[in-house]
DNA sequence: TGTACATCAGTGAACGCGCGTTCACTGATGTAC
DNA sequence: TGTACATCAGTGAACGCGCGTTCACTGATGTAC
């Protein structure tokens, strides 16, 4: 099976989902491309038939982790429970334990930031589906309130969220969560 | 001069403060020691005449930085514009613009999640104080509700700040800026 | 169907490089007498 | 006051190490006839 696409394409993907989930547990910069394809079950020289460098992959690994974030707000708006629903899950102790499969803004952004504009450019593009998705959300407010609304409510949210795993006193992390909860229900219910 | 411990605790001194400079540009990690101590007008090697380790003195950053904060927002209580202002200049372009003198949860938070105990311990410390203070901007509120607030209002100064920064879409940054600024704002006047 | 050759995903050692850290040394300053 | 020695902040080369990247090679699979 060695000569065939197909075959290499889901290997490919299987470096990006690892990448994925991997850089927002330890960050870009800190997770090394041999760890990384170890973790998806192959050795270092691999990577270069997949990747021109790991600048490109970490632009492929952000957009597969931010898809995968409009995608599981998408899944709460369908279920009915909407940004509320969305919202719970987002200040849970679970997502914040678990930054591999949680919010990549809360772990990736100010990194992002110092990266090459190809990697800024697929965040921004997977950040504004996120928030144009949340926007839909205040149907009864004007276009641009709607989206000032999501951009503020997804700042709150991976702010307060750095500030609890940030924090060396879980008493207080717990605080912090349960205060971005409350604070980001109100901005959803808030008057216009 | 030199064998003068005033002059030594001098030169501490201006590394730490380079040091909290740098590391809010370019990350702890991406700060070298080499270029940290070049850009103190020092060698490399005197590094460890002050310092146990590199970690040691990004606890002694952190904390700096973390002061300098609390300073500025005791400034603006002094002043009498309170939050208001505090906030109006955290999202100035002034403050996107130059990290290196800004908030540093907004570029060093997630790092500092993976970092020591005695690092995330400092910053913890420095953010405490910081919460604490901006809490007693809410005087005809409860206590456990006056925090709340300021550590939702941080999490979403730092968290809105740092989409801005990421974004390689200047106008959208632009926009971004506004809505937290926005938001803050609301979130300071809203009703308890 | 069987055999010879071509393809190429993956291996693993090696590359140069910059990192944090160590250490023998320098030389200006302070102290002793 | 002058001289000899002690102190120690700072120098700069070197250490081992892990990084991202390169590359000659392997060997399972596909193709040609």
């Amino acid at each position: 099976m060695r000569y065939d696409k197909e075959h290499k394409e889901q290997t490919r993907q299987r470096i990006v989902e690892t990448a994925s989930r991997r850089f927002r547990e330890h960050g870009i910069e800190a997770e090394g491309v041999k760890s990384l394809m170890s973790a998806s079950g192959l050795t270092n020289g691999a990577f270069y038939n997949h990747f021109a460098s790991k600048e490109d992959l970490a632009r492929e690994a952000v957009t597969a982790a931010m898809d995968e974030r409009v995608a599981y707000l998408r899944r709460w708006i369908a279920s009915g429970e909407g940004l509320q629903g969305m919202i719970e899950s987002y200040f849970s102790i679970r997502h914040r334990d678990n930054p591999g499969r949680g919010c990549p803004t809360t772990v990736l952004a100010a990194e992002i930031a110092r990266h090459s504009d190809d990697v800024r450019t697929a965040y921004t593009e997977g950040m504004l589906a996120f928030v144009e998705l949340a926007a839909t959300q205040w149907p009864a407010l004007p276009a641009d309130e709607a989206m000032s609304r999501a951009m503020s409510l997804y700042g709150l949210m991976a702010g307060t969220m750095q500030l609890a795993r940030a924090t060396s006193d879980a008493r207080l992390s717990d605080r912090i969560l349960e205060s971005g909860r409350r604070a980001a229900l109100a901005m959803v219910g808030s008057p216009p």
